[in-house]
DNA sequence: CCAACCTTCGCAAACGTTTGCGAAAATATT
DNA sequence: AATATTTTCGCAAACGTTTGCGAAGGTTGG
């Protein structure tokens, strides 16, 4: 059932070649006016629909980037994805998300679904646990191009396009000094995560300059660990006192367990968060940080992608975000 | 350049034919196990992965699923998208995701995408403004089974999972009635959609029984739009007042206006949404909500995709998802 | 009028895989 | 030892498309 028109049916309707439905198809000068038109209008009226299986064999590429990121219910990737899917939209691309879950077997398991669809592209987030790059290296070397983005692999030559996370870094150092309050609490990610040393030795930096004494320094891997964390240190004296929050996660933990903690915000403790700017909204009163836009990320890694794909000499980009503060209400 | 292993070098290396080397890698029970072990050993040596092209081609259809959504940035989808992530993962299937912005032009345009690369499946939560459904059908008779979730259509038949709107309103109606306050606004989405009807219906027809006032009905197409209404409407007084919210998006509009507000929560106002949890434990009290589980509904919608394709028959299921209630500390 | 050209089209191979069918070789049955 | 059966494999077609090449037929120029 469901026997699609193919050239070959429209050919027989036409008794003329499928070669020559193919070009009039795509207006080769090869054929006459006369049978371009012929063949248009059957073709419409038949619905005509060229199969991509075919045309992607004879290709040997597709039509589809995948996005591959840790978890799509993170925060920061919605914007990201939108970016990556508006453009593709565009160039009537489909784009395929996939997440890891942070296990570098799955990583490798969809690393292989792209390769298997010989996929025009990936967009990669790795995962925090990924130590080994062969099963990225195999998919390029494959002929698939790979731009890694905000999560990115230290010491490896590839694409990749990040947050400024250092600078992102100074700047809620400098921030948080212009503020009032005596005690700071700098609440990080995984340590491990280039991304999170980026953004402490950023802040650590800047800090210095001041001459003040150094935060304190607590890690939690997930909101419920940044939950405990400022449960932890702050239950007993909620007052005076500052927290950065280098991620949506780790800011909404805080949040939470502030809330609970009926914290005076942001009279006795300030907050200040790194964020696409989602969450912040949320909260009362609205949390100031330091944007870090995934969508422009996205924006600038379609950008790199197609500059890849069209020099296929081997090109390593890499480039940095800059980012922004946003004058919230948390900040006293 | 990355000119992948096929069957045809490694059956030329092994002196055998193609047809033969297709069989071994699956096990046919017509090769002997000697050529089965070194065809396997030849294959993994020159990491031979199959070429999806050709085989879908040969079985014109895919290992891939989509899903076509309004916005991936909305609060539902990403629950849905787990759930469908994970099962299609499970069994190697590749999952593309689609947003149409609620616009009928692109979600026709994606639905020929997926037609394009013969898609194993779809499912679809419908845009606002769609009114035509010939491009899902004609979807449909290329032979591509479509499940619709949370935005179905109506007057279809067609395979459809949705909440149980019509209980959840009536849950609504029941917790309101049982909270002390006195006057009750309803903020609604956009009234055309089935959606928004069967919630409100189901809170009316409970409400009515209560023999109290009619509530204040309200829309509000989008988040600005809900914290315009909020803060329209309750200016003036924000005392002794119940508001329900329909969704998250208009949840979090409405939070916004209640911050600014400085409404008292949940003393002076009560306040009650349906959600699929995850943003309103990031208000302050957490809100009470109607739980419309996201991750449960793919979970469901995938099982219908996956009976509706054994039985080629066309089977038209359509389930309802209970709800149930959630007790935060925002109902007074 | 013959050569040179251009226009218009079809043949056939190729992309990599799967599979029905038949053939050869090996084994079993009488 | 001849026949019947099984095991093991290859041939070839098919999926639908694209494209180099060549072949008609028509037109132009000398």
């Amino acid at each position: 059932m469901s026997t699609s028109p193919t050239l070959k049916k429209i050919s027989e309707h036409l008794n003329i070649s499928i070669s020559t439905v193919s070009r009039a198809l795509k207006d080769h000068p090869d054929v006459s006016t006369e049978t371009i038109k012929r063949v248009k209008e059957l073709a419409g009226l038949m619905e005509y629909e060229p199969n991509g299986f075919a045309v992607n064999l004879r290709k040997k590429n597709s039509d589809n980037y995948a996005i591959i990121v840790p978890e799509i219910s993170g925060f920061f990737y919605h914007s990201f994805i939108q970016a990556i899917e508006e453009e593709a939209r565009k160039r009537a691309f489909g784009v395929m998300i996939m997440q890891t879950m942070n296990d570098p077997e799955i990583e490798k398991d969809n690393l292989k679904i792209c390769r298997y669809n010989h996929l025009a592209g990936v967009f990669a987030a790795i995962g925090s646990k990924t130590t080994d790059f062969a099963p990225f290296q195999k998919t390029e070397d494959f002929g698939i191009p790979i731009v890694f983005f905000d999560k990115v692999p230290e010491n490896e030559k590839a694409t990749s396009i990040q947050i400024a996370d250092y600078e992102a870094g100074g700047l809620a150092a400098e921030k948080l000094d212009g503020c009032s309050k005596q005690r700071v609490i700098c609440l990080l990610g995984n340590p491990l995560m280039s991304i999170t040393r980026l953004r402490r030795s950023g802040f650590e930096d800047t800090w210095a300059k001041t001459g003040r004494e150094d935060p304190i320094w607590l890690h939690a891997e997930n909101e419920q660990a940044a939950y405990n964390s400022v449960m932890d240190s702050c239950s007993g004296k909620c007052t005076n006192l500052a927290i950065f929050c280098m991620s949506d996660e780790i800011l909404c933990g805080a949040m939470r367990a502030l809330y609970e903690l009926k914290a005076n915000i942001p009279d006795e403790v300030a907050i200040i968060a790194m964020s696409n700017g989602f969450m912040p909204r949320y909260f009362n009163p609205i949390v100031s940080y330091i944007e870090t836009s995934g969508y422009y990320l996205g924006k600038l890694s379609f950008a790199a992608m197609e500059k890849k794909k069209e020099a296929d000499a081997e090109i390593v980009a890499q480039e940095m975000l800059k980012c922004t503060y946003f004058e919230g209400g948390s900040m006293k």
